[in-house]
Order: C-alpha cells, then sequence, then structure tokens
DNA sequence: AATGAATGAGGGTTCATTCAT
DNA sequence: CATGAATGAACCCTCATTCAT
C-alpha cells in the first residue's frame, strides 16, 4: 500500500515478504485493537489471528507498539488512498468541495471503528512515532485546504487566506464527528442527512 | 461535588468519609492518568500520591476501573459546573450563545489534557459506565441546545427544529477540538482568535 | 550478616524483613546456583526453593542480577566471617600464618562449590557489582598481607616489601585452587597434606 | 590443528570441509564469546560473524554447546601449540624450567581473555565434555611435570617424587593466576617483574 | 551443501487484588 | 478503618533448533 516513511527493523531479509506478512499483521490486528483496545490485545492472540506463531511474529516487528504503529499508519494511508478517487476536478469548486466531503464521511463511516481507534490509542505511540502519524493527518486535511484554495482562486469561495486553515480543519472534524459521536447523531441522522447538513453549513460560511 | 449515579461498592460504611477520600483519589489519579495513560499508571501509584496505603486505596474502590470512572466522571462535573456561570440569559440571544461559547472554549483550555484523556480513556470504561459517562456528555450538549431553542423562540436564530441538534453538537466539537487537535490549531490561531472565527461560523450557520 | 554497600531498592518497607528475606533468598539461590550455573536457574525455581510466589521475591529484589550479587556478597563474607576467628596472633608470625592459611583452607575446603561458582559467575554481575565483589577479595587479601607485614616487622619473615602483596595473592591462589583444581589435586593430595605442602613452599619463599 | 577425540556429528560428508567450517565457525565464535559470555551470545550472532547462514552452521555441529566445545578446545590447543616450540632442553634444567614458564605466561598475557573464558565457562559444557577439557589441562601440567622429572633426575632438583605434581600444578596456577587476577597484579608487577618473582619463589622451593 | 523463515517453549518481570494483622 | 506483604496469572519477548526449498 504505502511505504512508512519510519524504518522497522526486521530479522527477514526478503523485502516482498515483509510487506506481505506486515500486511497480514495488520489485518490480524487491527480488528483485535478496535475490538478490545490495544492494551488489552495480546501479542499471542495477534498471532493467532495473524495464523503464524509468536516466533514468526517477531521476525517482522521489533516490539508490540511496532505493530501498534502499523495499524495506525495503516488506516491513515486506506483513508487517503480510498478518499483520492474522488478528487478530480468537477464542475464548479462547490461541487468538488461537495463530492469530496460526501466521500470522505461515507469513508469514514464504513472506517467508523478504525477512526475512534485511532483518536484513542494515538497516545500509546512513541513520541516519534505520534509525529509522523499526525504528520499523515496534515498531509489529509491538505487535501481540503487544496479544494477551498482553488474555490477561492476560481473566484466562487470567499474566504480570507488565513482562515481556510481552519475550515479545513473543521472539514475533518465533522467527519471524524460522524464516527466518534456515533453515539449520539446517528440517533437522529441518517448518513445522508448528516452529510448534507454539514456541507450546508460549511458552504454557508464560505460563500 | 456530585453524585454519581452508579454507586461504587465500598467496605467503609461512613458517607461523609467515602465522599472525602473518593475525591482525595481522584485528584491523586487524575494527574497520573493524564499524563501517563489509564494503563500505564498502576494502583500502587496511585495510592502513593494519595498518601496512603493500596489497601486503603481498595477500602473505597473495586476495581481499578472504578478508580477511571470516577476520574471521568470527576472531569465532565467540573467543565459542566464552571460553565454554568456563564450561562445567565444575556441582552440577547446571541450574546448569550457567545458567552456560552467563549467560557465553554476557554474552560476547554484551560482543562485540554483532560479533554483528551475523556477521549482517550472512556474506552476503558465497562458498557454501563460508558453509557453513564455519555450521558452526562449528552446534558452539556443540552445547555447549548437550549440557548439555541430559546433564540429560535425569541425569534432571533433562524434553525429548522430538527437541525438545533446537530448544531449543538458542532458547538461541543468545535470546542473539544481546540483540545484534540492542538497540534494543528494551535500553531495558526490564539485562542482568542479561534474563537470569534468559530462562533462566528456558528453563528452565520443559524441566523 | 553484612550490609552490602549498594542499596538495591526494595518494594518492602520493613527493613529487618528485607534482611532476613533476603537471606533467605540467598539460602534458596545458593545451592540452585551452584548446581546449575546462575542463566540455567530460574527465577520460578528460586521462589518455589524460596517457599514463596515469584510475585514475593520480586517484592525484594529487582532483577534476576540482584540475586546473584547478593550471593556473590554471603558468600565473599561468609568466608572472611569464618576465617576471621583464626586470626589473633599468635606465639610467632609463622605460627600466625600457618594458622591463618589453614583456616583459610580448610574453610575453602568446606566451601568449595561456592568459591568455584564465584569464579565462574562473577563476569555476569554489572560492572559497578562486580567492582563491589573485587573489593571483597581486595579486603581478603590484605588480611595476608597484614601477617606478612607484622613478620616482616618482627623480623621473622624477610620479604622485600615490594613482594609482599604477590605472596599475599600467591597464598589466595592457593587455597582457591584446592576448589577451583580439585578434579586434579584430590586424587593426589589430602587436605593435610595440601596444606602443608603449600604452607611449606610459602614459608620457604620467605624465610 | 588438532582433532578432538570427542566426535561432533556433522550433516556433511566432505572431512576436509568439516575441519576448514569449523575452525572459521571457532573463530567466529571465540570473539563473541569472550566479550560476551556464552550465555549471552546467540547462534544468529556467530553465524552472521561467521559469514554464513544459521542453517549451514547447523550443518556442521549439533548443539550450541558443541561450539562451546569447540572453542574450550582451540584455546587449550593454541596454548599447548604455542608454547612447545620453547620446550627443547637447554643447557641446564632450571635454565628449561625458565624458559617455558616465561613462554608459558607470555603467552597466557597475550591470550588473557581466551584464559579467563575458558574458566568461567567450562562448567557449560557436558560432563563429558568437561571431561575431555580437562584432560587437555592435565596433559599441559604434565608437561611442566616433565621438566621437572628431568631436573630431579639430572640431580639439579631436589623434590620428593610426590611433590612433583603439585609444583606443575603451581606453576599452571601461577599462569593463570596472571590472568585471572589481573584487575589486582598488573597494578603492582610489569610481566617481566611477574615472572622474575613467581620463577624465583618456584625455584627457591625446588632447589 | 546452503539457506533463512518458522517454531514455540520458556524466560524475566509486572501488577491488580486480597487478607491477616 | 488502615496497612502492606503476599499472590500468581499473565504479559512481552528471545532464541536454539528445524526443515522445506
Amino acid at each position: 500500500m504505502n511505504n512508512p516513511a519510519k524504518k522497522i527493523e526486521s530479522q527477514v531479509k526478503d523485502k516482498g515478504l515483509i510487506e506481505t506478512r506486515r500486511m497480514e499483521i495488520v489485518r490480524a490486528a487491527v480488528d483485535l485493537f478496535v475490538r478490545k483496545g490495544f492494551h488489552k490485545t495480546t501479542v499471542r492472540e495477534i498471532a493467532r489471528e495473524f495464523g503464524m506463531s509468536v516466533g514468526t511474529l517477531y521476525e517482522y516487528i521489533r516490539t508490540k507498539e511496532d505493530i501498534l504503529f502499523l495499524v495506525c499508519d495503516y488506516i491513515h494511508a486506506s483513508v487517503r488512498e480510498r478518499v483520492t478517487p474522488f478528487l478530480e476536478p468537477d464542475t464548479s469548486s462547490s461541487a468538488s468541495l461537495k463530492k469530496a466531503i460526501d466521500a470522505y464521511v461515507r469513508i469514514i463511516d464504513e472506517m467508523q471503528d478504525y477512526i475512534v481507534f485511532l483518536y484513542q490509542e494515538t497516545k500509546s505511540l512513541s513520541p516519534e512515532d505520534r509525529k509522523y502519524i499526525f504528520g499523515a493527518e496534515v498531509k489529509m486535511t491538505a487535501i481540503f485546504e487544496d479544494i477551498l484554495k482553488k474555490g477561492v482562486v476560481a473566484g466562487e469561495f470567499d474566504i480570507p487566506q488565513k482562515d481556510i486553515h481552519l475550515i479545513a480543519h473543521n472539514i475533518m472534524v465533522l467527519g471524524q464527528m460522524w464516527a466518534l459521536r456515533r453515539w449520539a447523531v446517528r440517533k437522529k441522522y441518517s448518513l445522508k442527512k448528516y452529510i448534507d447538513l454539514q456541507t450546508g453549513f460549511i458552504l454557508s460560511d464560505i460563500t
């Protein structure tokens, strides 16, 4: 999928195999982590899910926290990867924005457990890894910043240069909110309704 | 401060003493939790900070998770308690709302570590306790719903009945975002600027 | 017995209890270590021998290496303690020396397994602890240096000042040799014969 | 170099190759062992140093302990091999002895780390292997016994038949002491001075 | 003959909780 | 009510050895 900047050491030499196995590890771990939390998931459980022995698991990582990093990175990359196809310019800037927000929130809807997990366990990463993950969040935010900027240039959006950053963050948060506050928001609003309303609010802020 | 609906069992009979001691426990635990996370904080450490023995600590709680619950409850109660004084009706509904948001975000700013903690560790609570904590969040949200409703009744705000709920949540989130995304938002905006901008967006949505 | 300069941290507060328990730990560990070697002895085994749980064991030490240190210290202290009574000045310097060597070698004979162990496992100590243990060896050597010096002062021994140190070491080694090379030396010499011969050699060097 | 009496099984048929490879293994392992100790050195590390895979390594040995045996044997053989050239009879028995001791201690000085290692890790060998290594020590001791016996026969040394054995051991120990007690002895004596003094003591015992 | 990924038993250590005093 | 020593299950991780390729 992607190649984390951070290099995790491995006993195994075959690069391709490392890639494959790590993907398997992530897939095994992510659901366990989401269901039980990072701390309550055992390395043994991951290995079992992974379908291999603990020993083999440790051939591909150094510590349990490496798995957490791999998982966090995977989630972020997945979101970005899945949003990307919906980012081609549309008939108008607001159409582009609408489409992007729509795709983004729908993807979050599908990955809600993962998003919640990300919010909760990022803090268990080492400062260094945490920084890397924040970097991924920044990149994601930049996607919306770009659309907004283009809209301003096109004369379609009316936003002071300085506020663009904040609105991009607001869009990010509005998406995450669908996952983080699902216990409340879902009771009253369907996904479609939620997207419509929130998109409306954003557009009213910038036009 | 407040009396958690949920009754945590205790070996001790004296109700007043229970109250006092639990407050001490919370104060000892909260900083430890915030600094190191729930899982990485040991009961021993809490007892040491608490100034009493582990044995005594366990006279007032049943499990480590009880402490987590107590702490979560305490944080929530603190926010609500500190916001309340700023809720008296002002000259206009929008003035009331502005004042409430301002107070709310400023309090979050002061308690940012606690807010972040809440987001991260609530999941470690038992489903029952988690529900209780969500209830507290609902109550908090209701504060903003009330103000919005009053503004609608007063003819000052123009919001479909159904959207009020969402906007109240948006306000809640805008506050928490100041804590949760501080690593990004703070680089560009001062607290005052942030409040001004976000309040502006909310008002533009409802007037 | 003695109070190691080095303070090993403990979870337990009662100083007396620490002393008692550590003595029990040492006694449990020493035979296991001697029989199986340090690395092949499990902390679990020590605990079982100790008659308590692993948890309890770890209340009194920090790491397995702490046990090794305790054991090494104990062995050294035992030898010194048991030699001391035989160190009162006798009718002549050579009588004193003979008595001291005799006592020393006989004690080594009784503690031979321990002595061999000391030679083999000291290297597993941290540099700091190793230095401490060497210090004990130096003190022991000083006992013989003292006797030799007194004999020189008394005009009974004829040794250049500079050589005293080496002869003291030779005496130390002659004792340890009885333990370290028992597989060879014992086949040919009884303990008494060994002591007589070696004492003779030492005396012929210095008179 | 030499051919251990003990036959270590091997998957490989080619005898010459076995010999060569085992020599490489020893050379790879010996420094690792000396530096980190037997238990703290992993087979993986040895293979890496050896420049081949673990699999290949295991073609030439059965267990990690086989490597230890090979290394111990190698060290012993090295000492004996290097001492041998200095064993031709000299003008007199005491000249021969002096030359032998001098060579022996100098070689120990050069191989001090190895000697210390031998003392510390021999116990990790199987009883059978240990016996073999002791045999090597016996052979080495016999070298000095021979010189002493010749001196007695020549009428140059005056030692009761029975004591020869012990003196030979004393010479062995005096050499090893230079390595084992280097932390103490070296502070006061140069190698040359040490040899002179100790040789003097030995000669005074036997003439 | 050479490789190196796979194995899994077992090691040291931690820590929430209990209970005798 | 208070204490803190005792417990032991459970955790993360290592590493000698094997075996399919």
